[in-house]
DNA sequence: GTTAGTTTTAAACGTATGTTTTAAACAGAT
DNA sequence: ATCTGTTTAAAACATACGTTTAAAACTAAC
């Protein structure tokens, strides 16, 4: 047995949920994909929303706990930068190599974290984003703490809202990732990686996170 | 007959479709909603497809066309900022005002906007996304064409990546508009509008454009 | 008032989906 | 080799969906 049933489904899931999101696949282009049989899914994971939580969750659980020890590494680290937006590309950074640590050469895995986010706040009603924060809420507001420290001239509210705004140049880069790399290739002959993009996105973050606040427009 | 089976459908289609998406809900949700029957959607509009087609236009149309105006004016305006930022954030608020009058008040039209980019660009296939750009590019290639000048220092490879960047700003906020303003109103006892986060989104988007590109991290 | 074209209605159709069921195949322990 | 619990297999189930059909209701012109 080269890779267990249950692999096979994760991973054949993870491409699947990648590339045409959660609603869009159906259990049976999963278990075709996996070679295995449709009632696996029921059998090992209880139902399609399990198996979700199951792909999620194997890429949230080691992100959030490896995110967790870099974070505290860096929070005791001493040789911080006086350039404040140097300091936020740092600990952006800090987040980005936690991420492509973790999904380790798999460009599917950080699409499926940015559907997700997406999904959750797509939802009016949020249970998923409710999820998400009960289950691995700690480490980001953890990353959202340190961050707040570089970003002090702005009420809390006015933090949510950057943070936010930040956090949409990531999602949409990511869960358009596939497209834009197609784009790209097709365009400018240029063969980009996963990794450079979250390279270039970095320093943008940091100069959005540090723009000032006007109140018209 | 206060309004027509057609508006009434598509009223209530662009509320659905801006809460749920376009696959998650149903057509018979939209045509309770509207109290029309089910088969209305397909006489009128063919398919669940056209129907997805006509709300978007009913918003897409008017905007190209107002946005081709109002930019047009502001190519041949006199009074430019010799401040790059600033005027990044003239040219960017032309969008936003150009998508506010279209919308008015109608804080559905703009997250359906925002759902359908989203989908567009997640499609690996991008069927939509040439279908948009086929139909509606003009406007925004003009756009594009007048941003690239205030971005100056970059390859066209480069301006194409920070582009979508900034996309990924307004389309993330716009997506998750109900929920962020929810979150906010819970959170902060703030209520705010559409309107105030479109202006606050103005100088972080202007601030991404200008951020500088470094080859590591 | 009749007629021709349009719109609305209720019902059914075909299909794709997640899930369940029941039996067979398998694995390891005794 | 037999037994026990686990996993796989094929089939069926129930449901929700987009779509189509055919008749009824409506509208406007003659």
């Amino acid at each position: 047995m080269t890779s267990s049933t249950i692999d096979r489904i994760l991973d054949a899931a993870e491409a699947e949920f990648a590339a045409h999101g959660f609603v869009e696949t159906s259990l049976r282009t999963i278990t075709t994909k996996a070679k295995v049989n449709l009632a696996a899914v029921n059998y090992h994971f209880g139902s399609k929303k399990g198996l979700i939580q199951a792909v999620t969750d194997r890429f949230l659980g080691p992100l959030t706990h490896l995110l967790q020890v870099q974070l505290s590494a860096y929070e005791k680290s001493t040789n911080k930068s006086d350039d404040n937006e140097q300091e936020l590309r740092v600990l952006l950074g800090v987040l980005a190599r936690s991420c492509q640590q973790v999904a380790q050469q798999n460009h599917h895995r950080l699409a499926v974290f940015a559907r997700l986010i997406n999904t959750a706040y797509s939802q009016s009603q949020g249970h998923l984003r409710k999820h998400l924060n009960h289950q691995y809420g700690a480490s980001f507001l953890y990353f959202m703490k340190l961050l707040r420290k570089h970003m002090p001239v702005m009420t809390n509210e006015q933090f949510f809202w950057r943070f936010h705004y930040l956090l949409g140049i990531l999602v949409f880069s990511l869960s358009s990732s596939e497209a834009l790399l197609a784009i790209c290739e097709r365009e400018y002959a240029s063969n980009r990686s996963l990794d450079q993009i979250m390279a270039d996105i970095l320093p943008v973050m940091a100069s959005a996170a540090q723009a000032p606040i006007l109140g018209d427009f």
